[in-house]
Order: C-alpha cells, then structure tokens, then sequence
DNA sequence: CATAATGTCTCTAGCGACTAGAGGTTCAAG
DNA sequence: CTTGAACCTCTAGTCGCTAGAGACATTATG
C-alpha cells in the first residue's frame, strides 16, 4: 500500500495527472487511510504503468479506456484490441505524411528560392503571403 | 468590401475562427457597417490568406503574431522570420522522429512477436502492459 | 509529545486553437 | 415590406493535462 506521490515516483505520472485519470474514469478509486488519502496496492500500479504506456505511443484516453475494459473481457479481446491498435498506428502514419510534407515546404522557405542570389524581400514572409509558390503539396 | 462570410468563402477559414482570430490581436478589427457587421478589404484578406498559410504549416498563434510584426518592421525582418521558420521546421522533425519510433513500436505490437505463432494472450494487451517487452525507444 | 516540514485533499481556472450553441439583430432578394 | 439567410455577442465545451489556493494529514526531528 502506498500513497499517490509514492506512485508517482515508480510510474513517472505527475500526481495531479493520477487524479485527473481517475476522475476521468481511467484509474478506479481507490481505498483511502482514515485521513481520506489514497492508498494503491500492486494493480493500481500495473493499471496506471499500463496507461502511461499507451499515452506515450499516442493512444487517446477514449482508446485506453475500452483496451481496459477488454482486458477484463478476453473473449474477442485480441481482435478488437489489435484493431485500436491499428487505428492508432495509421494515425500515427496520416501524421508523419504530413509533416513530411512540412518539413519539405519549410526547408524550401527557410532556403530561400534554390539559392539563387538574395531577393529584395524576405524570403520567408513572401512565400507565407502567397500560397501559389507552394509546391502542390498541404 | 465584403463581409466575413465571403471572406470565409474566399479563404476557406471559418467564420467563428475568423472573429477569433481577431479576439486574440492576429487580424485588426475591420470596418463596421451602420448595423455593427464586419466589412473587410483586399488588405484584410491578403493577411487572412497569410495566417491560414502559416497555420497549415503548423506555425502558432504567437509565431504567426511575430511574422506579421516583422512584415510592418522590413529592416532586419528577413534573419528574425528566417529563425522563426527554421524553429518551427525543428520541431516538425522532432516530431517527425517521435512518431518514426512509435510506428515502429506499434507496428511491432499489431504485428504480434514477428508472428511466431499466435501467443496465448493478446500481444497489443500485454505489451502495453509490460514496457520491458518495447525496444529502447519512446 | 510538540512542532515543523512535507505531502495530500478538493476545487477552480488556465493552456492552445478552436468549435458549438443560444438568443438576438441586420442585410439583401423578391 | 416581408422573409430568410447571414450576421452579431456571449458563454461553454473540446483534449489532456497543469497550476494555484487554501485546508487537512502524515512523518521526521528536537
């Protein structure tokens, strides 16, 4: 049994972030000393290292919490869990496309026009006043 | 002059995020019919047209308030805009590298232990449980 | 055992960049 | 002149926290 800071320490999830999983539905309440602390035991912190985890790949609170409930439903639990995983994984790929295709535009801005001598004006702030500069792309 | 509404049509931002934009300093409010609605110029689209640039480019609010400063200010606005986009294009490639490694670790995870046969429990479910079982990363 | 320091409690508000809705006014077309 | 679309302001909600106030609990030290 241990308190809320002490948790904190072994997941590296900030104490108010703790309570706010709770309040969202995330973590169970759980027991409380006579002065209305929380005490977790082992599970508490296997659940919220869980979490943590999932946070960190990206997975949106909503998405961890039906992982969690199937994990108490095994039955079909595979399947449906890969499929949140997959979701997650082709939004994790539609985000790198396009910041790809930032990363190129931006380099072109920050490079001026191909280093072709210096323009009058800046660079930068006339390629963001006229989007037909851009290539195709965003 | 036309009113927000075509401005909106025109620059394809929407309506309540055009006034908000004005809410927060990034557009100077506009000209006012006798019956208090929005009237705007050339002007006020050319900076509207700007702002959604930058915005698509993932500048924030602030970034974009300091560019529109420098484009009032020419003298040494080229190397101040040039820092600013060269920030802002580092952080899309750290971005970019985050999620490199979250795919590589969701793919891992969706794809199940290089498939060597189908393990008792769900591998998304238990690899989210156990960090151990990641690579390095994230 | 008293006190002090640290930890914890609840509650509210703030972040960024909007979006949605209520309830009311104005404009442009017919 | 009437209708209906577009406009106005204001407040509150989104996501996933984070920060702060003010009060109570626990733990370490003298």
């Amino acid at each position: 049994m241990f308190s809320i800071g002490e948790l904190s320490r072994r997941t590296k999830v900030k104490v108010p972030t703790i309570r706010y999983y709770e309040t969202v539905g995330l973590l169970t309440a759980p027991e409380r000393t006579e002065g209305n602390q929380r005490r977790y035991d082992r599970a508490g912190l296997q659940r919220l290292n869980f979490i943590r985890h999932a946070r960190d790949l990206g997975f949106s609170i909503e998405a961890i919490s039906s992982l969690i409930e199937l994990q108490d439903h095994p039955d079909r639990s595979c399947q449906a869990a890969t499929d949140i995983a997959a979701a997650q994984l082709s939004d994790v790929r539609a985000k790198i496309r396009r910041l790809r295709a930032l990363e190129k535009e931006l380099l072109r801005i920050t490079k001026g026009c191909d280093g072709e001598g210096v323009s009058e004006d800046c660079y930068v702030l006339t390629s963001l006043a006229d989007h037909e500069l851009c290539e195709r792309q965003h």
